[in-house]
DNA sequence: TTTCTTACA
DNA sequence: TGTAAGTA
């Protein structure tokens, strides 16, 4: 019953995504190899993607289609996304973390040992979630602005 | 039949 | 980006 209205949960295989996308299941795939989306994975290893997932992508494609950004520009703004901010990164994790000095590439992309990113699905963690859709990420960027 | 990964004219 | 091979 509540499966209906939760976006966050995966719903379409590849081949649907990409039909409502109107973009080919190889491009999903190298949105996927890029880091600008990280679809679910059932043990079968196929991919599931949610209703916000589809938002992200709609996202992502109007950044390609109308602003002309690059799939790598996309990737720099993500990776300027204060991850260590949002969730409470301690000083001493910082220090070597490779997403938090990177400036070319996503948090999420990186596999953390360590702290706490070590056990959470990227895929559920706000740092993730709170910047995939057009309209939340201006409200994010707008706030930190202020 | 669909999806997966890897590779390539 | 598209298509092919060989699996699962």
């Amino acid at each position: 019953m509540e499966n209906l209205d939760n976006i966050e949960v995966p719903l379409f295989p590849i081949s649907v995504a990409a039909r409502i996308l109107d973009i080919s299941v190889h491009t999903l795939r190298m949105y996927e190899r890029e880091g600008l989306v990280v679809p679910f994975k059932k043990k079968s290893n196929h991919r599931l993607y949610s209703k916000a997932d589809i938002e992200r992508l709609n996202c992502i494609r109007r950044a390609i289609n109308e602003s002309k950004i690059s799939i790598n520009g996309i990737k720099t703004i993500y990776s300027l996304i204060p991850c260590w901010d949002i969730i409470k990164c301690s000083s001493k994790d910082r220090e070597n973390c490779e997403a938090y000095k990177s400036h070319s590439n996503p948090c999420w992309t990186f596999k953390h040992s360590d702290n706490i990113c070590a056990t959470n699905e990227c895929r559920d963690c706000s740092v993730y979630k709170d910047y995939g859709e057009c309209k939340s990420l201006k409200e994010k960027l707008i706030s930190v602005i202020k």
